[in-house]
DNA sequence: TCGGAGTCTGTGATTTCCCTGAGAAACGCA
DNA sequence: TGCGTTTCTCAGGGAAATCACAGACTCCGA
């Protein structure tokens, strides 16, 4: 079921509308913490764990409708706590968290089954899009939710990619996407700096802050050109997007 | 009954409504594992078996549709055991999953009762089109669901492996045909370069990447050439099919 | 009106990503 | 075995995306 929470976000429910549940297994302290937050933030109910046999354990007492899994766990090796989560969790997708470089050796093939990987170091805005896709494709929550964005007259889908105005298509960057996708998910909300950078890039950058002044300015220019504006700024509390006519 | 998942899969269904059934057995929990989410994905149930005696359990039990059979088991010889699900199973169609080298001697022949085969290390999109192929024509899903994939005037003939745009016959070489139907299969959508590796590729390749975009590069020669495009290229995200007008 | 903090944007360097030609290796078939 | 086909690696070229920097602009309070 999807309903509009008060800050006009969608929400993903279970069918009996409660929250979605998800199980974070990381052995680093601050990737769980990270990852909590946000995905708290999405309305979920968060369950974390350190290593194999804690994760086991919450799959037990937890029951989630997905979890994020780091492949490298110290207890265990992570294909070994995935069988055992999958003797558990039979329908239960995964999202794998792996180092840039394993991708290859580990993964290829893991993801085939409908689950999804995200390599370190990832932006909040990827977890928690690819979060969603697999929980609305597993069947968890009610499989009509569709994957279209919609403010006022501006549309993103996050299968296709596809953005448009008013009709007509529009080209973006794999940044400008993201971007756009999380000013999206957060209509009439002032988003700072600081918010942004945290979760459209990753978190781990260590650039200037005025990327994000650049590419709101990118997708002014494709998104507001010749229009009512449509992304706002705050001065000194940062931006936020909103229907045209309000 | 053919019905339209959320991502425009077409899903096998039987006559009663209730998901098709599919055994899996193999020594390897690697391989099981693999086959069973991607199967999963698929909207079927499955049961898996590491073993002769568990796989003949598992049959009385489960009542599958369709059986995949490595013919390499610790404790029977693949070919008594496939006597004995017979004799539990007489009318269900089994995919033999052997050796490379083992084929010519035993399996040959076999497979004339309407079983097929794959070879280790095979394709995820292979197993899951030749375990279609099956059970489509096994009766036990609806027969009226056809094995045709339509994209714009691009058609694929999973059957016949004929593929053809407005009217134009074109060969196509296997991996470009896997390739195609995987696209074909998730149409306006983005499919990453990894997504694709995993399901076109076998789950033990090694090589570079970019066999994607050479693929890709091929593909768009036989279908695109001269011709309003149809498979688009997003940057930093991967690759999609979409109709010519859209 | 002036000044400063905050924001916007043009320019260009650098990096990343993608495409494709050439050829080697593996395969399939006669 | 030999030949054509298919698969894949490698590497170069080129296009696009990303980002730093700096100067211009805007807003707002003194």
């Amino acid at each position: 079921m999807t309903t509009i929470s008060p800050q006009g976000r969608t929400e993903l429910l279970r069918p009996d509308g409660s929250p979605v549940r998800v199980l974070v297994v990381d052995d680093e302290l601050s990737i769980t913490e990270l990852l909590s937050m946000a995905l708290r933030y999405e309305g979920w109910q968060i369950r974390s764990a350190g290593d194999g046999q804690g994760a086991l354990q919450a799959a037990r007492e937890f029951r989630p409708d997905a979890v994020v899994l780091d492949m490298m766990l110290p207890d265990m090796d992570g294909l070994a706590v995935l069988g055992r989560l999958r003797r558990e969790l039979p329908d239960v997708p995964v999202l794998f968290l792996t180092a840039k470089d394993a991708v290859e050796d580990r993964i290829a093939g893991l993801t085939a089954g409908g689950d999804d990987y995200v390599t370190k170091p990832f932006s909040l805005e990827e977890v928690v899009a690819r979060l969603r896709g697999l929980i609305r494709r597993s069947g968890a929550a009610d499989r009509r939710s569709d994957s279209v964005l919609v403010v006022g007259d501006l549309t993103l889908d996050e299968d296709s990619h596809e953005v448009s105005r008013a009709g007509d298509s529009i080209h973006l960057t794999a940044t400008e996407f993201e971007l756009l996708r999380f000013l999206m998910r957060n209509p009439r909300r002032v988003l700072s700096k600081a918010q942004i950078l945290d979760r459209v890039w990753s978190y781990d950058f260590g650039g200037q802050a005025n990327v994000v002044e650049l590419y709101i300015s990118y997708l002014r220019r494709k998104i507001d050109a010749g229009r009512e504006p449509m992304i706002h700024t705050r001065r000194g509390a940062g931006y936020l997007i909103k229907p045209a006519v309000s």
